[in-house]
DNA sequence: TACCGATATGCGAATTTAACATAACGATAA
DNA sequence: TTATCGTTATGTTAAATTCGCATATCGGTA
Protein backbone atom coordinates (compact mmCIF):
# COMPACT_ATOMS: atom_id res chain seq x y z
CA UNK A 1 0.00 0.00 0.00
CA UNK A 2 2.57 2.39 1.16
CA UNK A 3 5.17 0.72 -0.76
CA UNK A 4 3.76 1.74 -4.24
CA UNK A 5 5.72 3.43 -6.45
CA UNK A 6 4.71 7.14 -6.91
CA UNK A 7 4.47 8.02 -10.96
CA UNK A 8 5.36 11.43 -10.70
CA UNK A 9 7.25 13.93 -11.86
CA UNK A 10 7.24 15.45 -8.22
CA UNK A 11 7.18 13.03 -5.85
CA UNK A 12 5.99 14.28 -2.38
CA UNK A 13 8.97 13.57 -0.17
CA UNK A 14 8.40 14.66 3.67
CA UNK A 15 5.28 16.75 2.99
CA UNK A 16 4.87 18.94 6.46
CA UNK A 17 1.31 19.80 6.41
CA UNK A 18 1.12 22.82 9.33
CA UNK A 19 -2.37 23.95 10.77
CA UNK A 20 -3.93 26.77 12.54
CA UNK A 21 -4.94 26.99 16.05
CA UNK A 22 -6.17 29.75 18.27
CA UNK A 23 -6.52 31.05 21.91
CA UNK A 24 -8.69 33.27 23.56
CA UNK A 25 -8.36 34.14 26.93
CA UNK A 26 -9.25 37.02 29.51
CA UNK A 27 -6.88 39.35 30.84
CA UNK A 28 -6.66 42.59 33.08
CA UNK A 29 -6.36 45.91 31.63
CA UNK A 30 -3.09 46.27 32.00
CA UNK A 31 -2.38 43.23 30.00
CA UNK A 32 -1.76 39.86 32.64
CA UNK A 33 -3.74 37.30 31.26
CA UNK A 34 -5.75 35.57 34.19
CA UNK A 35 -7.72 32.42 32.44
CA UNK A 36 -8.39 30.82 29.16
CA UNK A 37 -9.11 27.77 27.78
CA UNK A 38 -7.45 25.83 29.98
CA UNK A 39 -8.90 27.15 32.98
CA UNK A 40 -12.26 26.92 30.93
CA UNK A 41 -12.27 23.13 30.74
CA UNK A 42 -10.63 22.91 34.33
CA UNK A 43 -13.72 24.52 35.51
CA UNK A 44 -16.48 22.35 33.91
CA UNK A 45 -13.89 19.51 35.21
CA UNK A 46 -14.63 20.49 38.46
CA UNK A 47 -18.61 21.45 37.85
CA UNK A 48 -18.70 17.50 36.63
CA UNK A 49 -17.14 16.01 39.33
CA UNK A 50 -17.50 17.83 42.08
CA UNK A 51 -13.39 17.53 42.92
CA UNK A 52 -10.20 19.78 41.97
CA UNK A 53 -8.11 16.37 42.74
CA UNK A 54 -10.73 14.84 39.81
CA UNK A 55 -10.59 17.56 37.86
CA UNK A 56 -6.73 17.98 37.71
CA UNK A 57 -6.23 14.31 37.26
CA UNK A 58 -8.93 14.38 34.56
CA UNK A 59 -7.16 17.30 32.74
CA UNK A 60 -3.75 15.76 33.15
CA UNK A 61 -2.28 18.45 35.60
CA UNK A 62 -0.74 18.56 38.69
CA UNK A 63 -3.01 19.65 41.42
CA UNK A 64 0.13 21.73 43.38
CA UNK A 65 0.30 24.04 40.39
CA UNK A 66 -3.23 24.36 39.28
CA UNK A 67 -4.05 25.07 43.00
CA UNK A 68 -1.93 27.93 43.23
CA UNK A 69 -2.84 28.91 39.91
CA UNK A 70 -6.57 28.96 40.89
CA UNK A 71 -5.58 31.15 43.91
CA UNK A 72 -3.39 33.53 41.94
CA UNK A 73 -6.20 34.09 39.51
CA UNK A 74 -9.14 34.53 42.10
CA UNK A 75 -6.76 36.94 43.80
CA UNK A 76 -6.75 38.91 40.72
CA UNK A 77 -9.82 39.02 39.91
CA UNK A 78 -11.29 39.81 43.44
CA UNK A 79 -13.70 36.93 43.91
CA UNK A 80 -13.60 33.18 44.31
CA UNK A 81 -14.51 30.97 41.01
CA UNK A 82 -14.73 27.90 43.29
CA UNK A 83 -15.95 27.34 46.85
CA UNK A 84 -13.76 24.24 48.98
CA UNK A 85 -14.46 22.62 51.20
CA UNK A 86 -12.41 19.68 52.73
CA UNK A 87 -12.48 16.94 55.73
CA UNK A 88 -16.39 14.76 56.07
CA UNK A 89 -16.94 11.34 54.42
CA UNK A 90 -15.65 11.96 50.87
CA UNK A 91 -12.56 13.93 52.04
CA UNK A 92 -13.51 17.21 50.80
CA UNK A 93 -15.37 18.62 47.91
CA UNK A 94 -14.93 21.50 45.33
CA UNK A 95 -17.61 23.19 43.14
CA UNK A 96 -18.14 26.45 41.53
CA UNK A 97 -19.46 29.71 43.01
CA UNK A 98 -22.45 31.79 40.82
CA UNK A 99 -19.34 33.49 39.38
CA UNK A 100 -17.22 30.31 38.45
CA UNK A 101 -20.45 29.31 36.74
CA UNK A 102 -20.93 32.31 34.77
CA UNK A 103 -17.59 32.77 33.55
CA UNK A 104 -17.94 29.14 32.35
CA UNK A 105 -21.16 30.08 30.46
CA UNK A 106 -18.87 33.17 29.00
CA UNK A 107 -16.44 31.15 27.28
CA UNK A 108 -19.19 28.42 26.40
CA UNK A 109 -20.97 31.58 24.49
CA UNK A 110 -17.24 33.11 23.33
CA UNK A 111 -15.86 30.31 21.76
CA UNK A 112 -19.49 29.52 20.19
CA UNK A 113 -19.70 32.57 18.54
CA UNK A 114 -16.59 32.97 16.53
CA UNK A 115 -15.44 28.86 16.04
CA UNK A 116 -17.38 28.46 13.52
CA UNK A 117 -16.28 32.05 11.64
CA UNK A 118 -12.59 30.98 12.62
CA UNK A 119 -12.40 27.51 11.50
CA UNK A 120 -13.60 29.09 7.87
CA UNK A 121 -11.18 31.56 7.67
CA UNK A 122 -8.84 28.85 8.29
CA UNK A 123 -9.90 26.84 5.63
CA UNK A 124 -9.55 29.50 3.71
CA UNK A 125 -6.41 30.03 4.24
CA UNK A 126 -4.60 26.49 5.23
CA UNK A 127 -4.11 25.80 1.52
CA UNK A 128 -2.45 29.15 0.92
CA UNK A 129 -0.29 28.46 3.91
CA UNK A 130 0.78 25.09 2.78
CA UNK A 131 1.46 26.20 -0.52
CA UNK A 132 4.33 28.32 1.05
CA UNK A 133 5.83 24.86 2.05
CA UNK A 134 6.82 23.81 -1.77
CA UNK B 1 -11.79 65.43 41.73
CA UNK B 2 -11.67 61.77 43.10
CA UNK B 3 -12.42 62.75 46.68
CA UNK B 4 -15.86 63.66 45.77
CA UNK B 5 -18.61 61.56 47.70
CA UNK B 6 -20.46 59.64 45.73
CA UNK B 7 -23.99 59.44 46.21
CA UNK B 8 -25.14 56.52 44.92
CA UNK B 9 -26.72 53.22 46.60
CA UNK B 10 -24.26 51.21 45.41
CA UNK B 11 -20.54 52.22 45.70
CA UNK B 12 -18.20 51.08 42.86
CA UNK B 13 -15.37 50.09 44.53
CA UNK B 14 -12.13 48.58 43.12
CA UNK B 15 -13.79 47.75 39.93
CA UNK B 16 -11.37 45.68 37.74
CA UNK B 17 -12.36 46.34 34.28
CA UNK B 18 -10.89 42.88 32.13
CA UNK B 19 -10.63 42.86 29.31
CA UNK B 20 -10.33 39.43 25.95
CA UNK B 21 -7.49 39.11 24.20
CA UNK B 22 -6.97 36.58 21.48
CA UNK B 23 -4.12 34.63 19.68
CA UNK B 24 -3.14 33.13 16.22
CA UNK B 25 -0.46 30.46 15.38
CA UNK B 26 1.02 28.11 12.98
CA UNK B 27 1.40 24.45 14.32
CA UNK B 28 2.84 21.27 13.05
CA UNK B 29 -0.22 18.74 12.58
CA UNK B 30 0.57 16.62 15.87
CA UNK B 31 -0.11 20.39 17.62
CA UNK B 32 3.61 21.38 18.35
CA UNK B 33 3.58 24.92 18.13
CA UNK B 34 6.19 26.85 15.56
CA UNK B 35 5.26 30.58 15.38
CA UNK B 36 2.74 32.85 16.17
CA UNK B 37 2.20 37.20 16.52
CA UNK B 38 5.74 37.42 18.21
CA UNK B 39 7.25 35.66 15.09
CA UNK B 40 5.54 37.65 12.70
CA UNK B 41 6.43 40.80 14.02
CA UNK B 42 10.35 40.14 14.53
CA UNK B 43 10.45 39.08 10.87
CA UNK B 44 8.81 42.37 10.17
CA UNK B 45 11.32 43.70 11.85
CA UNK B 46 14.05 41.94 11.12
CA UNK B 47 12.83 42.94 7.07
CA UNK B 48 12.59 46.88 8.05
CA UNK B 49 16.06 46.71 9.90
CA UNK B 50 17.69 44.21 7.96
CA UNK B 51 19.15 42.74 11.43
CA UNK B 52 18.96 40.21 13.57
CA UNK B 53 19.94 41.96 16.42
CA UNK B 54 18.07 45.32 15.40
CA UNK B 55 15.27 43.61 15.38
CA UNK B 56 15.49 41.57 18.90
CA UNK B 57 16.36 44.76 20.35
CA UNK B 58 13.45 46.42 18.65
CA UNK B 59 11.32 43.52 19.89
CA UNK B 60 12.84 43.55 24.02
CA UNK B 61 13.40 40.21 23.40
CA UNK B 62 17.12 38.71 24.35
CA UNK B 63 19.41 37.51 21.01
CA UNK B 64 20.35 34.36 22.32
CA UNK B 65 17.00 32.91 22.66
CA UNK B 66 15.49 34.26 19.84
CA UNK B 67 18.18 33.14 17.81
CA UNK B 68 17.74 29.73 19.06
CA UNK B 69 13.97 29.47 18.69
CA UNK B 70 14.45 30.83 14.68
CA UNK B 71 16.90 28.26 14.44
CA UNK B 72 14.43 25.50 15.92
CA UNK B 73 11.86 26.98 13.98
CA UNK B 74 13.44 26.71 10.72
CA UNK B 75 14.32 23.40 11.55
CA UNK B 76 11.28 21.84 12.30
CA UNK B 77 9.09 23.68 8.81
CA UNK B 78 12.38 22.46 6.62
CA UNK B 79 13.13 25.32 5.07
CA UNK B 80 14.99 28.77 6.06
CA UNK B 81 12.86 31.80 7.14
CA UNK B 82 15.63 34.45 6.99
CA UNK B 83 19.12 34.04 5.38
CA UNK B 84 21.84 35.39 7.76
CA UNK B 85 25.04 36.75 6.75
CA UNK B 86 28.54 37.53 8.92
CA UNK B 87 31.29 39.66 8.79
CA UNK B 88 32.24 42.83 6.21
CA UNK B 89 31.81 46.41 7.20
CA UNK B 90 28.29 46.22 8.44
CA UNK B 91 29.48 43.23 10.49
CA UNK B 92 26.70 41.18 9.02
CA UNK B 93 23.26 41.27 8.14
CA UNK B 94 20.35 39.35 8.18
CA UNK B 95 16.84 39.25 5.46
CA UNK B 96 14.19 37.59 4.75
CA UNK B 97 13.70 34.33 2.47
CA UNK B 98 11.10 34.35 -0.12
CA UNK B 99 9.09 32.34 2.48
CA UNK B 100 9.53 33.94 5.55
CA UNK B 101 8.57 37.38 3.47
CA UNK B 102 5.48 34.62 2.76
CA UNK B 103 5.16 33.71 6.05
CA UNK B 104 4.31 37.55 6.63
CA UNK B 105 2.43 37.84 4.24
CA UNK B 106 -0.03 35.09 5.59
CA UNK B 107 0.24 36.32 8.89
CA UNK B 108 -0.81 39.96 7.55
CA UNK B 109 -3.97 38.29 5.80
CA UNK B 110 -5.01 35.85 8.79
CA UNK B 111 -4.88 39.04 10.91
CA UNK B 112 -6.37 41.59 8.64
CA UNK B 113 -9.31 38.96 8.09
CA UNK B 114 -10.63 38.47 11.37
CA UNK B 115 -9.28 41.05 13.50
CA UNK B 116 -12.64 43.20 12.75
CA UNK B 117 -14.83 40.41 13.42
CA UNK B 118 -13.01 39.23 16.58
CA UNK B 119 -13.27 42.45 17.91
CA UNK B 120 -16.35 43.39 16.82
CA UNK B 121 -17.76 40.04 19.29
CA UNK B 122 -15.47 41.09 22.30
CA UNK B 123 -17.34 44.23 22.28
CA UNK B 124 -20.75 42.59 22.53
CA UNK B 125 -19.44 40.10 25.34
CA UNK B 126 -16.95 41.95 27.22
CA UNK B 127 -19.85 44.28 28.78
CA UNK B 128 -21.31 41.00 29.74
CA UNK B 129 -17.76 39.60 31.27
CA UNK B 130 -17.33 43.00 33.18
CA UNK B 131 -20.79 42.23 34.78
CA UNK B 132 -20.11 38.79 36.18
CA UNK B 133 -17.74 41.18 38.45
CA UNK B 134 -20.72 42.65 40.70
C1' DT C 1 46.10 43.65 7.20
C1' DA C 2 43.90 45.59 11.24
C1' DC C 3 39.28 47.01 12.54
C1' DC C 4 34.48 46.81 13.49
C1' DG C 5 29.88 45.30 14.24
C1' DA C 6 26.70 41.59 13.57
C1' DT C 7 26.19 36.62 13.76
C1' DA C 8 27.23 32.35 16.40
C1' DT C 9 27.76 29.81 20.64
C1' DG C 10 29.41 28.26 25.26
C1' DC C 11 28.29 28.37 30.09
C1' DG C 12 26.98 29.42 34.81
C1' DA C 13 23.28 31.93 37.33
C1' DA C 14 18.69 32.75 38.10
C1' DT C 15 14.06 31.62 37.63
C1' DT C 16 10.34 28.64 36.80
C1' DT C 17 8.22 24.33 36.76
C1' DA C 18 7.65 19.51 38.11
C1' DA C 19 7.49 15.93 41.53
C1' DC C 20 7.12 14.00 45.85
C1' DA C 21 5.88 13.99 50.64
C1' DT C 22 3.13 15.24 54.38
C1' DA C 23 -0.10 17.89 57.19
C1' DA C 24 -4.93 19.43 58.02
C1' DC C 25 -9.68 18.70 57.92
C1' DG C 26 -14.31 16.86 59.24
C1' DA C 27 -18.49 13.86 58.21
C1' DT C 28 -19.31 9.15 58.96
C1' DA C 29 -19.11 4.60 60.87
C1' DA C 30 -18.02 1.77 64.66
C1' DT D 1 -16.31 9.43 71.46
C1' DT D 2 -12.89 8.10 68.33
C1' DA D 3 -10.61 5.94 64.34
C1' DT D 4 -10.96 6.17 59.35
C1' DC D 5 -10.55 7.91 54.79
C1' DG D 6 -10.19 10.79 50.75
C1' DT D 7 -9.74 15.44 49.52
C1' DT D 8 -7.84 19.97 50.22
C1' DA D 9 -3.62 22.50 51.63
C1' DT D 10 1.28 23.25 51.70
C1' DG D 11 6.37 22.53 52.35
C1' DT D 12 10.47 21.05 50.00
C1' DT D 13 13.66 19.24 46.76
C1' DA D 14 14.81 17.98 42.00
C1' DA D 15 14.51 19.02 37.29
C1' DA D 16 13.97 21.77 33.50
C1' DT D 17 13.96 26.07 31.38
C1' DT D 18 15.22 30.66 30.73
C1' DC D 19 18.34 34.62 31.41
C1' DG D 20 22.57 37.01 31.23
C1' DC D 21 27.11 37.51 30.23
C1' DA D 22 31.28 36.42 27.88
C1' DT D 23 33.61 35.19 23.88
C1' DA D 24 34.56 33.35 19.34
C1' DT D 25 33.80 33.85 14.34
C1' DC D 26 33.36 36.17 10.11
C1' DG D 27 34.53 39.24 6.10
C1' DG D 28 33.92 43.85 3.66
C1' DT D 29 36.29 48.20 4.19
C1' DA D 30 39.64 51.64 5.27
Amino acid sequence: MFAQIIHSSQMEVNRLHLRLDYKFWIETENGVSLLGEGKWKLLKAIRETGSLKAAVDQMGYTYRQTWEKLNNIEEKLGFKLIERSRGGAKGGETVLTRKGEKIVQFFDKLYGEVDNDIQRTFNDLIDELNEIMD
